[in-house]
RNA sequence: GGCUCGGUAGCUCAGCUGGUUAGAGCGUGGGAUUCAUAACCCCAAGGUCGGGAGUUCAAGUCUCCCCCGAGCCA
């Protein structure tokens, strides 16, 4: 049983954006939340490289549709290396392995009977590669979501029968755990209930695209073929591709991490298409919201693009994920605040957990030769705060499991300030004045140190980076894959008279001069 | 125009099936401390819960109307 997680596969019509990020860095963390439970995971995302948009814009910057795909895609892949992501696959729908999937995935549709010609007649929106409800007879009709002309389009296409699923797909949408967040399934259900019409598959006269098998001159609409995007992404690198086999690659995938603008997409005609192909449906669809930046939309136009290679280049993963994670409740929409961003890194990472850490271990090597003191009954898994490590990892697991972030974080941090009000009220600094203090002084820092090494095992999933590297400040072993997490999850099992490297700041607090 | 989701302290948000003086964090002000990344710890001020009407012994929490924001469908 392999948990599988898709982020959306993005379009290449353009960069990477900060939404795009925020997206891929969520499913980072599930899948790490995942592996470190000891669960297979596998964690697919990639791009979308099909669609009139796109062949137009290769031919604005002067290059073929497949250079342009390479060149975009080929950034997307990089910046997630660079953000730390730890995606198992990386799909291009351009891979000729996907080709064939496709292929497979529409002859069995075509099996079921699902799809027939008609004429699609309508106004056309290039930048949402969609048909829109306009009427006919609408005089120079503008997208509302791109604000550009729509552009009349009157073809013989395929269709597929999304009709004939109504009830399947009214049930489905209907039960609980589907949709999330919940507060998107009511709209979701009204869609539904106004009665699914077929929608077109294939284009006539668009060559960049997968060919219809059967159908001269016509190519697979982009949506239907992006979608089945992730199910060749899960062929692995030497697998032939066959639709029979992916049932062991991880199919149905657990959980489609999404936009809030493409639910409909995946709430409604993919698990009809996927019904009609004879396969078993995702389980879980959540459609994250939006981000704004200082209040506003994000957009070119505007000139205030967040560009996540300067964000991470500026600021790190460690900050970025931290804010966005720990601040925007999972599906809600968010505001980027820059000043609120770096409030919450200094005061949280910096500050909390950072420092907490630090002037511990300064302690420690200070007084008991450079090393982790004796341990006494601060050992005891009933100290106070092994108590509390203990309901914190509890609070962690349950957070992720339900995919909320932020009460996670919010655990963490609260774990933490509780070693720091353990040390205030201890105050080693004046107990290791006598000499019969010193017992007790070896016995607190023990507790806040091993406290500190449960605060660093639980933001491994949240913050690897800074994980790794409070990890590293305890002379701790790497968090190694399945069992790794589990098994360092014991209060005591920080050594005594291990050496304590010289600490460091793990985290640098930030200084925005000048702004973002 | 129909529908969905929001509108709670300066900011970001908690407030379950209606029930003691409406909570947290950040920011602000004050205190304590010196082990530490001018860090940590403690305390305080700050809200007529978007507006209005109603139901109720009792409403931020239910009903209706209106206003504002985001979105879905026309």
């Amino acid at each position: 049983m392999t948990y599988t997680l898709t982020t959306p596969l993005y379009y290449v019509n353009d960069r990477a954006h900060l939404g795009s990020t925020y997206t891929t860095l969520a499913c980072d963390s599930i899948a790490r939340f995942r592996r470190l439970q000891g669960e297979r995971v596998t964690f697919i995302t990639g791009c979308d490289e099909h669609g009139l948009k796109i062949q137009r814009s290769a031919e604005a910057s002067g290059l073929t549709p497949q250079a342009h795909c390479d060149a975009i895609s080929g950034e997307y892949s990089d910046l997630w290396r660079r953000w730390g992501i730890s995606n198992d696959r990386f799909i291009r729908t351009t891979d000729p392995r996907h080709r064939a999937i496709v292929e497979q995935f529409f002859a069995r549709v075509e099996a079921s009977g699902d799809v027939i010609e008609g004429r699609q007649q309508g106004w056309y929106c290039v930048a949402c590669e969609e048909f829109k409800e306009e009427a006919p007879a609408a005089k120079e009709p503008h997208c509302s979501i791109h604000l550009r002309p729509l552009e009349w389009r009157d073809e013989l296409n395929l269709f597929f029968r999304l009709s004939r699923y109504q009830e399947q797909i009214e049930r489905l949408v209907a039960s609980d755990d589907f949709i999330a967040p919940r507060s998107r399934r009511r709209e979701v259900e009204n869609f539904v209930a106004g009665g699914l019409r077929d929608f077109s598959i294939s284009r006539l006269d668009l060559p960049w695209g997968i060919p219809v098998p059967g159908y001269d001159g016509h190519t697979f609409y982009v949506w239907f073929d992006a979608l089945l995007g992730y199910l060749s992404a899960l062929l692995g690198p030497d697998d032939p591709a066959d639709l029979d086999l992916l049932a062991e690659r991880g199919w149905p995938a657990q959980l489609h991490v999404i936009g809030k603008d493409i639910l409909r997409f995946h709430a409604v005609y993919w698990p009809a298409m996927l019904l009609s192909a004879g396969l078993p449906l995702p389980e879980k669809v959540f459609g994250h919201g939006f981000l704004t930046r200082e209040g506003q939309k994000m957009g070119k136009s505007l000139g205030n693009v967040l560009d996540p290679d300067v964000l991470l280049e500026r600021c790190g993963a460690d900050a970025v994920r931290w804010y966005l994670l720990r601040d925007i409740p999972f599906g809600d929409d968010g505001d980027f605040q820059q000043q609120r961003f770096t409030d919450l890194v200094n005061n949280d990472l910096a500050n909390t957990i950072g420092n907490l850490l630090n002037r511990t271990s300064s302690m420690a090597r200070r007084w008991f030769d450079g090393a982790v003191p004796p341990a006494g009954d601060a050992a005891a898994a009933d100290h106070p705060l092994a108590l509390r490590a203990l309901a914190c990892a509890e609070a962690v697991d349950a957070a992720l499991e339900a995919l909320d972030f932020r009460s996670a974080a919010v655990a963490i941090l609260e774990l933490a300030e509780a070693a720091n009000g353990f040390l205030n009220d201890r105050a080693p600094w004046k107990a290791i004045k006598s000499e019969d203090g010193r017992p007790g002084v070896a016995a607190d820092l023990y507790a806040v140190l091993e406290t500190s090494r449960w605060v660093a095992l639980l933001l491994a999933p949240l913050l690897p980076d800074l994980s790794g590297r409070m990890l590293g400040q305890l002379a701790q072993p790497e968090l190694v894959g399945d069992t790794g997490w589990t098994a360092a999850r014991h209060w005591g099992k920080l050594a005594c008279g291990h050496p304590l490297p010289e600490p460091t700041p793990v985290l640098q607090r930030l200084e925005l001069d000048p702004p973002l």
